[in-house]
DNA sequence: TTTGCATATCGATAACTGTCAATGTGTTTA
DNA sequence: TAAACACATTGACAGTTATCGATATGCAAA
């Protein structure tokens, strides 16, 4: 994995790292969903939601489309793929020492 | 799952959310790290690194342990089976569409 | 084309975050 | 016990974030 691939994923981390966010994105993954009843679904304004949905959005989680007057939401999938992925390579070895730790000596 | 869960998770998130934080997370996958080595391999200071490693451990993500003068982290592997787990459980049914949004007429 | 609706953008603001240097705390060794 | 070391905490500060009301934009129906 590169070096400033971490800052993609750290993006995608720091997107679901918001509660109401975290919220809104568990919701589509039931179907998609405009925004007007998202609103409906939080106390927050109707910027705010505009402004989370620009962050799910633009970092790739969230795919959104016109239709007419409103705008539909979808969870993108190939993105939470990714995002699955990274997080299931992640397997704990915690019997393995550290050797090299300092002055180590067993 | 219970509505205030979702501000535990959110915290997880978050918490993999800086890249910083996200680079020492997956160091820790290969093993027990401790505190110096990992100040090592970043540009930062002693105190910064400390406050990483307090959000990581409140989140309850790592697991940390003195040994001496030395704390020695590692994975908490319960946590990060939780959030494979929630992350996992996300299946966007893309098909599905909101046939109760707003005066959808197909 | 005007009006009305849904959404996006802007400007302001309070709260939070990441960072550092300085200092405090706990542990080991001399 | 004193000194040295590793790590945690504190205070300060610049940058970022979440939020709102107001306004702009885009679309559809009248």
């Amino acid at each position: 994995m590169k070096n400033n691939e971490y800052k993609s994923y750290a993006a995608l981390f720091k997107a679901l790292g918001d509660e109401t966010r975290l919220k809104i994105f568990k919701m589509l993954s039931v179907g998609e969903r405009c925004a007007c009843h998202l609103l409906d679904d939080f106390a927050i304004s109707q910027s705010t939601l505009s402004y989370h949905m620009k962050i799910l959005c633009d970092c790739g989680l969230v795919n959104g489309r016109r239709d007419g007057i409103w705008m539909r939401y979808t969870i993108n999938g190939e993105t939470l793929a990714l995002l699955q992925e990274f997080l299931n390579h992640i397997e704990p070895e915690s019997t393995v020492i550290d050797i090299n730790c300092c002055n180590w000596n067993p």
